[in-house]
DNA sequence: AGACTAACCTGAAAGC
DNA sequence: TGCTTTCAGGTTAGTC
């Protein structure tokens, strides 16, 4: 359920997990779609590496291996990244739960990729339920038609990254917010959150939304991105930071997750519709 | 090109 | 209680 503020999160924890430590094992699970690359092939070319540097793009985390490859990670909906030692109920492996084991998390059928390293524990766990997750191995030098739509990352974004898209299109402003090859990393929860913060209905036209609404909508967007990670990430259902605390933003929402509950600001009874597919919150009065 | 829908998965929660 | 339906923070392939 990462958006770019569980990615952020996430990444910056699982760094000291990561950077500088030697592969010396590599467990997964068996081949399916989560595995843009085979797991014979990670294994394969994983092995003796060490991650120079985690950076993030949009939703994507890119591990810099010592060999100039590039290990592309997705959370999809409900993937975790997290180090050996982590303690949080939501990790627990059924098994673990139902022994009522007050033990850390040991590793299940959803967990799909175990890193080892040279210098023993923590291991790194990288585990999804859903499997809407990804991994894939680039090679040094190759480029992947993922990475290269992506549009300028939300937390670097301007107005006019949105107002250019936005121009002479008729689909809803907040399909355009989700829309990763314009801005990367804005998803569900904060799409509506910026909406509601900056006034705009998310079913206004794209065209119909000026310069000035695009400004306020990215600082709108990079506020509650920003504070949530501050607050270490949302957690509705799932996520889990790495090292398994549950992160604190979902308790400052305004209106996503809230239908039928009073606007913050007028306490009129939020609303919810679908949009793109995606369920959608917003307050009837005070956003047009 | 643009814009819907269906699909990929599993599990929790709500409905009956 | 237990069975069925609905819903979930994402992305992409297919179709009109």
């Amino acid at each position: 359920m990462p958006e770019l503020p569980e990615v952020e999160v996430t990444r910056r924890r699982i760094s000291k997990l990561l950077i500088g430590r030697k592969i010396s094992g590599v467990v997964t699970t068996k081949p399916s779609y989560f595995f843009l690359t085979s797991p014979r092939t990670l294994k394969q070319r994983l092995l003796g590496r060490t991650v120079r540097e985690l950076e993030r793009h949009g939703k994507y985390i890119l591990a810099r291996l010592d060999d100039d490859s590039t290990l592309l990670l997705h959370l999809g909906m409900t993937g975790q990244l997290f180090g050996e030692g982590a303690r949080s109920a939501r990790l627990r492996s059924k098994a673990a739960r139902s022994a009522k084991s007050t033990d850390g998390f040991s590793p299940d059928e959803h967990t799909h990729l175990q890193l080892e390293f040279t210098d023993g524990k923590p291991r790194v766990f990288f585990r999804d339920v859903r499997k809407f997750g990804k991994i894939l191995l680039i090679s040094a030098g190759a480029s992947d038609p993922r990475l290269d739509k992506l549009g300028i990352d939300a937390l670097l974004a301007e107005g006019e990254h949105l107002f250019s898209a936005a121009r002479s299109r008729s689909i809803p402003i907040k399909t355009l917010l989700l829309d990763q090859a314009v801005i990367a990393g804005i998803g569900n929860i904060y799409a509506d959150e910026a909406l509601f913060l900056a006034r705009v209905s998310p079913e206004r036209a794209a065209k119909r939304v000026d310069a000035a609404a695009c400004a306020a909508l990215v600082a709108a967007a990079q506020q509650v991105m920003r504070r949530s990670i501050e607050t270490g990430g949302s957690s509705i259902s799932d996520y889990v930071n790495p090292d398994g605390a549950d992160g604190g933003y979902q308790n400052e929402r305004r209106v996503y997750g809230r239908e039928d509950e009073p606007c913050p600001r007028c306490g009129t009874p939020i609303r919810r519709t679908v949009i793109a597919g995606r369920s959608s919150h917003f307050c009837p009065s005070c956003q047009s």
